[in-house]
DNA sequence: AATGAGCGC
């Protein structure tokens, strides 16, 4: 007998059809928040919002348990995408086994999407072709669309359906692209496969002519042109272009030629690229480098509020410093220089900050408990005040889960911001140092 | 022009 696998499982791994995962919550949401919206469906069994173990950060994303799955799936049909805090969550039914979700399969990508068009809009048009698992408009911090999505749907032949009847079509009077969902990697080997019939060879020795490349790359096919690039003076810039009548042969040179050692260089080999496929390629390695300076200085930034009034920067350094190396620390002041009992932290790594915060949060001192909270950067804050500014309502009536302590308003000037906009203290990297940072990464994509 | 993130007591 055939075993029908469930559709989704619960703690056991037995089939639990009444199991829901919360995800794309903002960080702030908590248990009752997600209560108070999923009652709405029906008997909720339980809900969880899903914490770091040491910070008691939110992961983002949570669980909600109905005793039975036929309030699961009206929450799903009535409450997914329901913005919370101004962020629309994302629902889809608890499948612990990740396998699915990282094959990636029945996953479309479309692009070209008229700005109006968001998750419901979007979950709607596509839900025609069969049972989606997840769906999302791409957004900007503050939720506008950027105008392209995905779409996953729980079989191959829905998303091929979907890809056949609706791309190239008009959505809102924009013609839509609807393809397979393709990761980066994927991509570029897909765009390696077009034809070529220029190639171009890098790493040469100085003494490398035209004529050598000539005698090398000729065995593979009959070459049209052939050159070495050079400067004012003549010296070889140690690269070039060998161009073959037909492309057949272009790609076996580089099959074969790719790799190999001449003169003790090692060549590389492959498909000249035009000149906006280069830019395009450094663009985007630009910005993976920015990103990773970026990451790496995230999460080191602790806000500190209802500070006394009589701790100051040094003190501020001496409260913090058993949890590692503090790179900056500031008390914030007000023009006349009274403290305004808050301040920044920052640490060398994001794991003494998270130690700090787990240790200093609540924790009395002089006269009150500390707020120690990650700080933010300018952007997630400006997009999560615009949220809850949107999101202003009656104060529900909800059973709420008691604070450990004094609930501040949250957010607070980032420190993180100071890395990108240089404005205002306090500075945790010095300018000329990001400047450095990010020069020693040009020199070392670019070249 | 743009190709994601994600599963617990």
């Amino acid at each position: 007998m055939a075993q029908i696998q469930p559709a989704a499982t619960g703690p056991n791994g037995v089939a639990n059809t009444a199991s829901l995962y919360v995800g794309d919550l903002d960080v702030n949401i908590t248990d009752s928040q997600l209560y108070d919206l999923f009652i709405q469906a029906g008997q909720v069994l339980s809900v969880r919002v899903c914490r770091d173990l040491s910070t008691r950060r939110s992961l983002g994303y949570g669980y909600v348990n109905y005793s039975n799955p036929q309030d699961a799936a009206r929450a799903l049909d009535l409450l997914n995408f329901t913005p919370l805090n101004g962020k629309p969550i994302r629902i889809m039914y608890s499948h612990r086994d990740p396998s699915i979700r990282k094959s990636g399969t029945a996953n479309i990508f479309i692009k070209n999407l008229d700005k109006s068009i968001d998750n419901k809009a979007l979950h709607d048009t596509f839900s025609a072709f069969g049972n989606i698992l997840s769906c999302k408009i791409a957004t900007d911090p503050s939720g506008q669309s950027k105008g392209y999505g995905f779409v996953q749907f729980d079989n191959e032949e829905s998303a091929q359906n979907a890809i056949d009847k609706l791309n190239g079509m008009l959505i809102n009077d924009k013609q839509v692209y609807v393809g397979q969902f393709l990761r980066k990697q994927e991509r570029e080997t897909a765009l390696n496969k077009t034809k070529f019939n220029n190639v171009y060879v890098k790493n040469l020795s100085e003494s490398t002519t035209e004529e050598d490349l000539k005698n090398i790359f000729g065995e593979f096919g009959t070459i049209t042109s052939v050159v070495v690039m050079r400067d004012g003076d003549g010296k070889s810039k140690c690269f070039g272009f060998v161009n073959f009548e037909n492309a057949d042969d272009a790609a076996e040179a580089v099959e074969a030629l790719n790799g190999k050692k001449f003169d003790e260089k090692e060549w590389y080999v492959g498909k000249a690229q035009k000149k906006y496929e280069r830019e395009l390629e450094l663009k985007g390695r630009f910005e993976q480098s920015m990103k990773e300076v970026v990451d790496k200085f995230q999460g080191v930034n602790l806000y500190i509020k209802n500070l006394d009034d009589s701790i100051g920067d040094d003190k501020l350094k001496e409260l913090f410093s058993e949890f590692g190396t503090i790179t900056s620390c500031k008390v914030m002041r007000d023009p006349s220089g009274i403290s305004r009992g808050s301040g920044f932290v920052a640490f060398s790594t994001s794991e003494e900050a998270s130690r700090a915060l787990a240790e200093m949060n609540g924790k009395m001192v002089v006269s009150k408990p500390l707020y120690v909270a990650l700080a933010q950067r300018k952007e997630e804050r400006r997009a999560r005040l615009q949220a809850q500014f949107s999101q202003m309502r009656p104060v529900s009536m909800a059973p709420s889960v008691a604070p450990r302590m004094p609930m501040y308003p949250p957010g607070a000037p980032g420190l993180g911001q100071q890395l990108f906009y240089g404005q205002g203290p306090p500075a945790i990297i010095p300018p000329q140092v990001i400047i450095l940072i990010l020069f020693s990464i040009l020199l070392f994509h670019f070249s």
